[in-house]
DNA sequence: CAAATTATTTGACTAAGTCAAGCATATTGA
DNA sequence: TCAATATGCTTGACTTAGTCAAATAATTTG
């Protein structure tokens, strides 16, 4: 296609270039925060590669920032004056200088990063907490789209904490409303579910993992033991994020639950389900389990197949 | 931890610098774009705020884009040399000048917008076009985020729906965890009351209100008919979020939860709450309730007060 | 109407960054 | 092998962007 060899219109570029007058502003008032103390921007962020790469030379730095390599000849030279850098030979190369900070250079780099960070938290606190996880899901969307990065996005499963409980509840009750349209007695059962959980909680037989990215949870799966058979377990309240689907996440969840069910010492994990959530299914299936039963219900304020499911260990 | 009086932790503050790193430098390739053209970047802003509002003077510029005046003056000689801007007299100070753009003045402002635009679009077309709706929407969010909103849209109270359960919840949950240090069982105790309050709920002796702005919530409170007295409602689970308190929110809730309970025709209202929860108590106070017994417990990880409120109607 | 304030201009200055030439070392191809 | 060329870095000379304080003229205030 010729003719169309974009799909980019007037109106995409007016948002772009809103976008960046509105964020150039706000960026403009992190910068103050460097205003007071003795260094530009750029040796800041000359400072911050030397400072979180170790064994630098000055032609990686350049090529790094896309800085001229005279002018930052001149900011290598102030650094080490200052004493805050060290340079010594390259054993590869002798044109080149290995840089390393000094101990003193550390603390200056410590110094600046504690600016920046007062910086960063006072825009964030701006924030009402609520729009927090938009935010940071916004950028980091941001940045995957924009740059040619390819690595993975690293999320992080870890075992709940205060908050944790009322966010399952929250997002799942937000989640299956909008998706299925179901009413508020899902949040009465999540409610409930999860209350037992914690009031039940037994650590060698229960468990919880929520999956997270920059302090931002993703998604959640909780193990508990069956209340009469000692040898089963029931994994229950799997979901993951909309915006982080197809990145392996559910499977990680299930993963994760699979392996503490057999340390455990568990012979057979049930879980209970919904025939509409075949996202969900798909993952089980491919974890082991087989559907054992199926029965249709009215709950939710939907008419449902509910399904039921196993895995022996 | 020590007293986090924000939610926000040290991988927010990290996910943010990274995005500002990420984006300073897409920025960086935004002003090559002026870079072959005559004017500054400085310049640049000038001309378009000139082009797009008519009748400006120096000192408007000088405030829109926080700019040294001497330094603004020079360039506005630079554009009235080139003959892209007239001055004239002002005729309500003569110290005052008048600044209009020429029509060549005009055609400038074209040339840089058309080659914004261009470097906006090369931008844009180097992004997947499946991604594109999702960075349009994205930055849409961020902006809406971090830009303060130009009305203050007041706060409306609405009855609960989808979703609400939840957050409560997990509001509740994150509030006193951090405040307060209690442990989840407090979640769970949530949990079970809007359960039952969902489950037992009769429109005409129960109810919840959502206190939202923008659609985003802000505060809730619950009125729900007790389980034995039939002229008895008990007011449960009001909490105001941190960042809209001292806006009378509380007040309101309350209030409206009293107008409810007394066209309902209950005759008396109770509360249960802990002495710690100061704030709460003043609210209560104003709005006619007597602290009618005190005890002490051991819950959520805490040694508590409880105080049992109530008030006739 | 004098004193204080405001809007703008000007001169003197500095910080930040660019460009090109130069030097030493490495690499390449006849 | 070695001359030609490329690379890594430095230096000098320069420009551009921006700051600061004093000056000037008009306006407002007590």
């Amino acid at each position: 296609m010729l003719a169309l060899d974009s799909e980019i219109t007037d109106s995409h570029i007016t948002a772009f270039r809103r976008f960046n007058r509105c964020y150039t502003r706000k960026i403009g008032t992190l910068r103050e925060g460097l205003l007071d103390s003795e260094f530009s921007l750029t040796e800041a962020r000359v400072i911050y590669e030397l400072a979180t790469r170790e064994e630098l030379t000055a032609g990686e730095i350049v090529r790094e920032l896309d800085l001229d390599a005279g002018y930052l000849s001149r900011i290598l030279r102030k650094l080490e004056e200052v004493g805050l850098l060290k340079r010594k030979a390259s054993l590869e190369d002798a044109r080149q200088a290995i840089l390393t900070m000094t101990r003193r250079g550390r603390e200056a780099f410590a110094d600046l990063n504690e600016r920046s960070n007062r910086q960063a938290r006072s825009i964030l606190e701006a924030v009402p907490a609520s729009k927090l996880p938009e935010l940071l899901h916004a950028m980091r969307t941001m940045e995957e789209i924009l740059s040619p990065a390819p690595e993975r996005a690293p999320y992080i499963l870890r075992n709940h904490r205060p908050g944790d409980m009322g966010w399952v509840v929250y997002r799942q009750g937000v989640l299956y409303a909008q998706e299925y349209g179901w009413d508020e007695t899902y949040e009465a059962l999540a409610s409930r579910v999860v209350a037992d959980f914690v009031e039940g909680y037994d650590p060698g037989r229960d468990r919880c993992w929520i999956a997270e990215r920059d302090g931002v949870p993703l998604g959640c799966i909780f193990l508990v033991h069956h209340p009469e058979l000692t040898d089963t377990a029931k994994l229950r309240l799997l979901h993951v994020e909309a915006q982080v689907r197809g990145l392996g996440l559910g499977k990680a969840l299930v993963g994760e639950c699979m392996r503490f069910a057999r340390a455990a010492g568990y012979r057979k994990v049930t879980l209970w389900t919904q025939s509409i959530l075949t996202a969900a299914q798909h993952i089980y299936r491919q974890a082991g389990f087989r559907l054992v039963r199926e029965e249709p219900h009215h709950s939710f304020g939907a008419d449902l197949i509910a399904q039921t499911w196993e895995r022996e260990l």
